[in-house]
DNA sequence: CATTTCACCTGGTGGC
DNA sequence: TGCCACCAGGTGAAAT
């Protein structure tokens, strides 16, 4: 499901639901493929502490752990002792449900809280991965690469300098943008009017800072529609995103292009679907 | 090191 | 209805 709209939209939401409540217990499945770190680390870490504030890094979802009886909980200025950090894979969602809810198939993951909610991580093709971090162990959370939000041109122009592959793959490429998946590398690239088969490294200038707005102009525009829903994406309370309605060549084969009628074309790019207007995209 | 390919999973869809 | 091929928002290991 989910790229960094998807990731914001869910990491907000867990947030503004949870925040400050306490963590009574926890619940694992028997599954390997969910866990980086033991079901038994986390339990230890989790249990008895206080959800201090749920934010996004890149695709991951951190929430940060603060003592039980510590001072800045509801202000997020607690102090944080470990970090829970939760990646959605394919098809993760992260669900606040009530304790009566059932709960659904494909539930990897169980946290009680003091409200008598519960924290639920689903994840049918378990693509998805829960991870911790212990801060005294050394430093939180930080991601493999740039906030694609918030870079500016000449970092941006940076990454791709000398690159010798597509420039959707470098899109796609965490280490050097975290967050951006295949849907938004799709529609940035057709807004800024560039084919994804074009090598990254011989882009002009001019060409990447356009790429560069159009990215940060479609996150921006699906962060407010609530994300796009392709199948199995929802937010922390099970609603779907609306920027699907949105898109102008993500799964639009055959379809005419929005600004000049050409059928978009599909191809193969990094082994991932790829979808262009072969007249609007050079 | 840079880049490409494929395996990891389940489920939905569409053709026959 | 059933069966099968193909497709899907993700990485990360292995091969080149």
């Amino acid at each position: 499901m989910p790229e960094l709209p998807e990731v914001e939209t869910v990491a907000n939401g867990v947030d503004e639901r949870i925040r400050g409540e306490r963590i009574e217990g926890t619940w694992f499945s028997s599954h390997r493929e969910p866990f980086k770190a033991t079901p038994q680390a986390m339990s230890e870490a989790l249990a008895g502490r206080r959800i201090s504030r749920v934010y996004r890094v890149g695709k991951h979802i951190v929430m940060d752990l603060a003592p039980d009886a510590g001072r800045g909980i509801a202000d997020g200025t607690a102090p944080v002792e470990a970090q829970w950090i939760v990646h959605l894979g394919m098809t993760g969602r992260l669900l606040v449900s009530a304790a009566a809810v059932p709960v659904p198939p494909h539930t990897h993951a169980v946290l009680e809280l003091s409200s008598g909610r519960e924290l639920r991580f689903v994840d049918a093709r378990r693509f998805g991965r829960l991870d911790l971090r212990h801060l005294a162990a050394g430093e939180g959370f930080a991601g493999p690469g740039h906030e694609p939000l918030t870079i500016g041109a000449e970092e941006f122009a940076q990454l791709f300098r000398g690159r010798k592959t597509p420039i959707k793959a470098a899109l796609l490429n965490q280490k050097l943008l975290h967050g951006v998946g295949n849907i938004y590398a799709d529609e940035s690239l057709f807004r800024a009017g560039i084919r994804p088969t074009r090598m990254a490294g011989r882009l002009t200038r001019a060409q990447l800072e356009a790429l560069r707005v159009a990215l940060q102009a479609v996150l921006r525009h699906a962060i407010s529609l609530g994300g796009s829903s392709v199948s199995d994406y929802v937010d922390a309370d099970g609603v779907a995103g609306f920027f699907q309605l949105e898109h102008r060549v993500y799964l639009r084969t055959g379809e005419p292009c929005t600004v000049c009628g050409t059928p978009i074309t599909r191809t193969l790019v990094a082994g991932r679907g790829t979808h262009y207007c072969p007249h609007c995209q050079k």
